[in-house]
DNA sequence: ACCTGAACACCGTTCAAGT
DNA sequence: ACCTGAACACCGTTCAAGT
C-alpha cells in the first residue's frame, strides 16, 4: 500500500497500474493478488491510510477550536496526496475513516446542538474540507505554472466578452489574496453554526 | 456527445467506452475520431454541455437571491447527471463553463464587495455547490438502497466503539432532517458573506 | 502459504486503406 | 470529407502450475 501511494504521489493515480506497482516492487505482476483482493481493494486501502494521518484533536479546547484544528490537519493531509481527495469523496470508508468520522461527530456532540443542527454542522464542515481541497488540488495540479494557465485561458476567452472572468483570473495570477481562504470560509461556517444553533 | 451522456447516465461513467459508444450509434469503432480528437475531448464536451443547463438568473432581484437561484439550479443539473460532478471539479472548463463563471462573478459584482471579499465569496459559493453535490451523489449512487447501506455499515463497525457514528447513520437511515440542507448551508454562507463584507 | 507466466476479455488510439 | 478494420500497446483478472 505504501508503494502504491508512493507511485501515485509521483506519477498521478492514472499512472498507477497493478502491473507497474508489481514491477516497482520487483515482483511478478500477479503476486499482488496474494495481498489484495483486487485493484478496488488496493485503492480503498490507500485512501484509508491517508484518513489515518490527521491527528485526533484535544477536545478540551472547545468544539469550535477542535473542529477547526481537525479540519486544517485533514486539509493538509489531503494536499500531501493530491490523488486522494477524489477517492475520499467517492469510495466506501475504511477503519481509519470510520474513526475519523466518529471523532468529528464526538467533537460536535460537545457543542450540545439539537440532533438536526449537529447533522447540518457535520455535513457543512466535511463539505468545506472536501470542496475546498478539491478546488485547490485541481487548480494546482492542472496549472503548476501560472503563466501557462493564463496563456491557455487567454487563448480560449475573447477579451471583450468576459470582463469579470478576466479580472478574476488576473487577480489570481497576480497572487490573489494574502488571507488564508481555507480558514476564512471555515470560520464563516463555524461561526454561523454556533450562532444559528443556539 | 448527447449519446455519450445518455450512456453515462444509464451505465455510469465507467461503462462509457469509445467502442461501446460507437456501436451504440451503429458506427464502426473508429468513426468517432472524425468528430472528436480523443476521449478526453469527448469528456470535456460532456461536462460542458451540463454546464450549459442552469438558466442564467435575473440580476435585478439582488445579488443574494440571484446567487441562491443560480446555485440551486446548478445543484439540480448536476444531480441529473451523477457522473458529471467529479469531472466538473477536475477538468478544464469549456465555453459554457466560462460563461457560467462569468455570470456568477457578475452577480457578485452587484454586491459591491472589495476585490478580496468578492473572490472569497466566489470560491465559497462554488465550493458549496460542488462539495454538497459531490457528497449527495456519492451517497445516493453507492447506497440506492438504504437498508443495504446500513447492513454493510453494521457489519464493519463494532457496535460498542463508535457510538456517535452509529447514531449518525441511524439518524440518516430514519430519514434524516426535513430541512433542505443544501439551501440551509448555502444561506449560512451567503448571509455570512453579506455580513462580513460590509 | 506465497509466487508466477500464459491467457482472456477488455481498453484507447494509429495508420493505411477505403468511399 | 467521412468511414473503417487490422494492429499496437496497454489494462485488470482468472487459472493452472509451480515452490
Amino acid at each position: 500500500v505504501d508503494a502504491a501511494i508512493e507511485l501515485a504521489d509521483a506519477h498521478g493515480i492514472d499512472g498507477l497500474s497493478m502491473r507497474k506497482l508489481a514491477s516497482h516492487l520487483g515482483a511478478g505482476a500477479m503476486s499482488l493478488y496474494n495481498h489484495v483482493a483486487n485493484k478496488d481493494d488496493l485503492l480503498d486501502a490507500m485512501v484509508d491510510r491517508v484518513a489515518g494521518q490527521p491527528a485526533l484533536p484535544d477536545r478540551s479546547q472547545g468544539w469550535q477550536a477542535a473542529a477547526r484544528q481537525f479540519a486544517v490537519e485533514t486539509h493538509q493531509a489531503l494536499l500531501r496526496h493530491p490523488w486522494a481527495i477524489t477517492m475520499w469523496q467517492t469510495r466506501w470508508p475504511g477503519p481509519n475513516r470510520w474513526l475519523y468520522m466518529e471523532t468529528l461527530l464526538a467533537i460536535l456532540a460537545d457543542a450540545d446542538f439539537t440532533e438536526d443542527h449537529a447533522d447540518l454542522a457535520f455535513h457543512a464542515i466535511t463539505m468545506h474540507i472536501q470542496g475546498f481541497t478539491q478546488q485547490q488540488v485541481s487548480y494546482t495540479t492542472q496549472f503548476a505554472d501560472g503563466d501557462a494557465l493564463y496563456a491557455r485561458f487567454a487563448a480560449e476567452v475573447k477579451a471583450g466578452s468576459f470582463p469579470h472572468l478576466i479580472d478574476h483570473v488576473r487577480y489570481h495570477n497576480d497572487g490573489g489574496t494574502t488571507q488564508d481562504e481555507f480558514a476564512f470560509v471555515l470560520d464563516l461556517i463555524l461561526d454561523g453554526l454556533e450562532r444559528k444553533g443556539r
